[in-house]
This record gives C-alpha cells, sequence and structure tokens, in this order.
DNA sequence: ATAATAATAGTAATGATTACTATTAACAAA
DNA sequence: TTTGTTAATAGTAATCATTACTATTATTAT
C-alpha cells in the first residue's frame, strides 16, 4: 500500500479499505458505499466497484466469488472459510481450523447454523492451458489482460 | 418426471434435459440453448432459462452456483465436486471419493489440473432465521415466495 | 373432441457491473 | 511551495445475464 509504482494514496481508497476492515458482513459493493457515503456523502458507486476490484487484484482485500448474485468483499486476508444462511442470504466466518469432514455437528455448536449443504470448490489449471502456458515460454510480465 | 401435479411433459423439456445429460461441460444457459437449437430451431433462450431453473427446483437437475458471472447446469445427479480452470473458466468432474485434503497432488495425477486455491462453502441456516422458522410454527406449505 | 390451463415465443424490464469522458487531485520533481 | 504529469474520480451511458410480461400455443384430464 506503498506509493510509488503508480498507486494513489487516495481519502477514498483509505476510507474504503478501512470500513471494509471494520465490518465483518461480507459486504456487497452498494452495502459498503452506503457505509463509505456517511464519511464522503460525494463519492460515486462507481468509485466503490472499481476499488474494490483494484484493491481485490492487489491483494490487500479478498473478493469472494460465492454463488449468489452479488459479488462480496472481505477486509480479513486470513486464511478462513465462510457460511451463508439460505434464508437470509448472511456470510459469517467460519472458526479457523475447522475440519470440512464431521464438521456439521462442531460448526452448530460454535455459531448456531444448521448445516443444509456443503460446497468444496477446486480452482486450478487445466491440462490444455497449462499446455498452452508452457508453450508461450518465459519473457511473460505479470500483468496479464485476459480480455 | 411423470405428469400428475401440473408438470407438463412438454417436447422442450424432454430435450433440454436430454441434451444437458449428454453434455459433461456444466454448461451455462446460452450454451446450452445453442445445442438445443440444432432440433429445435424455433425454441427461445427464455425458455431454456425458465426449464433450467424449474427442473432445478425439481431436483431433476442440478444448477452450479459457483463463482464467475454466470449460473452453470449439470445433468449428473450424484455428488460430486467440480474443478474450474482460472484461464478458461471450464469446469470439470472431480473423481468421486477424492478427500478435501492433501489431494492436491492426487487431482494432479487424477485430472492434469494445478491445484491453485481450494474453496470450501458451508450453507445452512443461521440461528436469527433458524428462530424466526421455529416462531412461525407449522402449517407451512412447501412453496415459498421469497420475494 | 373439448375445456382448462401450463408452457412458450417474443419482447421489455431489471439489476449488477463495467465502460466512457471531462474534470479533479495526488505526488514527484523543480 | 509551485508545477506538470497523469492516476483517480463523478456522473452517466452501456453492457450482460437474467427475469418478467403477455398474447398465443400445446398438453393433458375429462
Ligand atoms: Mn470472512
Ligand atoms: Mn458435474
Ligand atoms: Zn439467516
Ligand atoms: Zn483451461
Amino acid at each position: 500500500m506503498q506509493p510509488q509504482n503508480n498507486i494513489r494514496l487516495t481519502n477514498r481508497r483509505k476510507v474504503i479499505i478501512e470500513e471494509l476492515r471494520k465490518l465483518h458482513t461480507h459486504p456487497t459493493a452498494d452495502e459498503l458505499y452506503e457505509v463509505v457515503r456517511k464519511r464522503l456523502p460525494r463519492i460515486s458507486l462507481g468509485t466503490v466497484y472499481r476499488n474494490l476490484e483494484f484493491l481485490a487484484g492487489k491483494g490487500i482485500i479478498r473478493k469472494l466469488e460465492i454463488g449468489g448474485t452479488q459479488k462480496r468483499f472481505d477486509g480479513d486476508l486470513d486464511i478462513h472459510q465462510h457460511i451463508r444462511c439460505t434464508e437470509c442470504e448472511r456470510i459469517d466466518d467460519l472458526p479457523a481450523g475447522t475440519a470440512v469432514t464431521r464438521c456439521d455437528r462442531e460448526i452448530l455448536e460454535n455459531t448456531g447454523y444448521e448445516i443444509i449443504e456443503r460446497r468444496v470448490e477446486f480452482i486450478g489449471i487445466c491440462p490444455a492451458c497449462r499446455a498452452r502456458r508452457a508453450g508461450e515460454g518465459p519473457g511473460h510480465s505479470g500483468v496479464v489482460d485476459t480480455h
């Protein structure tokens, strides 16, 4: 979060990070916008979107791309899992160290959540793309435009 | 998939199910639309969307609400996990019985995927909603309009 | 065959997100 | 401290996936 490398430490950016870190609710962009607006009444929703995406790309915050129609964001960089209520859509943190298997009872006792479903997703690079990458050879900047 | 209970066995519906089950690519609605269109050139995209949602609600197919901008669908009802390539967005099945932990090497050997990230999501009902549900008492139809 | 109504096609609307552009402001250098 | 460069922003338009609407069609029970 230093200046240099053309990253400017704007007041917008500082407030967005601060308010996201204060919240433990994994807000959507528009939810965080409503909070930030209390300190910066002239900020635009687009600025919140742009900065959340920017900061997630820099690894300063996390973007949760879980199911549902809206993206959610998390100021907590520690590795941890989430639990979502199927009724009200709220997302809570799971206590660290919770095992994936045989943990429904443990989760119920720790959080009060009744487990309905578990979802495990692995994210990686498929054989075809690995081959294509290898063929491209070295000399490969870190910044890639995927569009 | 019987008639009765007001579910009509239309040709649209039959073809959508058949083509989804033939594919192992976890298609989006528009991808399946392009496939189904070869057999039913007059079908509309809305019909594909409506039926995919309808059939998922009936448990006849699965809706994958994983990250990404588009929903994906799966004709395979067996419990299994998925792996998504961060480069080309394709989604493949993981072999059944793969353990969640200590499995990166195993997945690499079985599928050729290089694991970058694992994501575990638990879905359940939070304490507040459980309480609210209990308060509503019995006499509760299965059909609930959440809007 | 007929009546009741579920399903459809075509289109409009919605909602989240992204793109565009003139203006503003951060900051490195003087 | 002032200045020049240009990243960031506000306001708005556009995009994209999905859902809603409605007149018409087609399925099923009788
Ligand atoms: Mn979290
Ligand atoms: Mn599958
Ligand atoms: Zn809840
Ligand atoms: Zn790939």
